[in-house]
DNA sequence: TTGTTATTGTGAAAAATAGAACAATATGAT
DNA sequence: ATCATATTGTTCTATTTTTCACAATAACAA
């Protein structure tokens, strides 16, 4: 079932927000309540649904807990995600040391970097030398990777990524990368951010 | 000129493209050149340029410095943005010694905490307490800022930020957060951003 | 029961976005 | 000069995405 990317990003944020929802108590939800708690439209998420078959009960709404199992299990949260970090630097470190990632079922399980001053084996997420990502990807399995190192390292680096059996980036450096057919990169350009920030500000500073 | 989000995102990546083409000792570019390499179609540089009345020559192209002058007048980097980041933490401080922005006319002048171990005047980038930024914001007339406080932090910060004079808000918390009418949110949600990326691997996956 | 109501699920309409096509035209060749 | 060519700018067309609208129906009340 392939989607546009904001769709599965809607879901996403369905999926959080149901567990807010359950979190206050509540059982059931209905297509509007969680329109409000995203800020979309009750028809959207209706549609959403409808696009995954998930279907919800006349009148009564649905039900939260099977709707999180369906939502998780299209997200593939229902197996913990081992994802590892190349670059163990002020940014992959940040990530390697937040905890926040846990309770998405999603843990960094190892980084890599060419300082030697940055191997750690012993840390809670260990760090390794480059030369050991491709062996860690191949018998570990590992499909996705977050890439954080200097831009002019990126492409080399996701080259050999991609080469050991990674099959999806979460880019930080600010430049488009190449990757092998069959491998997908979702950049993180907070640069692009800011300005796209500063942009709608000005706009609408100069139209009030 | 109120246009939507994907198109400023593309005007920003033709900057970025731009630049590295006269880094390569090109003068001139052709809409091809660009569409090629920001991965998009010819048609759709001219229309992006046409929307915002830039234009080039028959034949010719565009002049790659005019151009830039344009492109970097309409995303206001004709003058230097100042930036604040509120909460000096693992992701607050990775910014704050983060070199990439200045080279795009974004410069983070300040951080506030509330722990006051976190505090530090005299650091390239001074980290003062919260309490100062309503001050802070208001004399220096700052209108964005980024937000990496914890979760649970984030509304209020960001109502504190909001009702000082901030206009534009970087959120690293993943999670929606309300603003005043006038004030824009932009979230850089990791979480997500990995799930989505763990959702069209499991797809490519299946599908092959 | 029967009727009333609330809410889903979806097909059709509308809006937004992207792409193709091509006339207009500047450039360079002959 | 004239012609051929390359490339823009824009209109027209196609696709994608969102919203509307309403029949279907489950729940509840009388
Ligand atoms: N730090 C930020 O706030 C920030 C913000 C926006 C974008 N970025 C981008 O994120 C990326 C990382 O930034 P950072 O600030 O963490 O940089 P950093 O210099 O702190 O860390 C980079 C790390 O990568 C390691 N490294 C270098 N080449 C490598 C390679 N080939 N393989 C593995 N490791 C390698 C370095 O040893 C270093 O530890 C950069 O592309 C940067 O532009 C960072
Ligand atoms: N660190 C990561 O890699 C990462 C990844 C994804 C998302 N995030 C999100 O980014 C945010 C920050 O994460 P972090 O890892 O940097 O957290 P952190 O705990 O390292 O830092 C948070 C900082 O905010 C300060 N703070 C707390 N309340 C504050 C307030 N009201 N005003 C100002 N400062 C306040 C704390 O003193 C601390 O210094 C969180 O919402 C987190 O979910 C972080």
């Amino acid at each position: 079932m392939i989607t546009n990317k904001n769709c599965i990003i809607r879901l996403s944020r369905y999926k959080n927000a149901l567990y807010r929802l359950q979190d206050l108590g509540f059982v059931k939800v209905f297509s509007d309540n969680l329109a409000d708690a995203v800020g979309g439209t009750a028809s959207q998420v209706r549609k959403d649904f409808s696009i995954f078959g998930i279907s919800g009960n006349k009148k009564g709404g649905y039900q939260i807990d099977s709707l999180l199992e369906k939502l998780n299990s299209i997200l593939g949260k229902d197996q913990l995600q081992k994802v590892i970090v190349i670059g163990a630097g002020h940014i992959g470190s940040a990530l390697m040391r937040y905890r926040g990632f846990e309770k998405e079922g999603i843990k960094i399980v190892a980084g890599f970097d060419i300082d030697p001053a940055k191997i750690n084996r012993s840390n809670p997420v260990p760090v390794y030398p480059l030369e050991e990502a491709r062996a860690f990807i191949k018998t570990n399995q590992i499909r996705i990777a977050i890439l954080a190192v200097p831009d002019i390292a990126a492409q080399q680096a996701v080259d050999l990524i991609c080469a050991a059996g990674i099959k999806g980036v979460l880019n930080f450096a600010p430049l488009g990368l190449k990757t092998p057919e069959g491998s997908i990169v979702n950049n993180v350009n907070l640069e692009i951010e800011l300005e796209n920030l500063i942009y709608f500000v000005n706009v609408a500073e100069k139209t009030r």
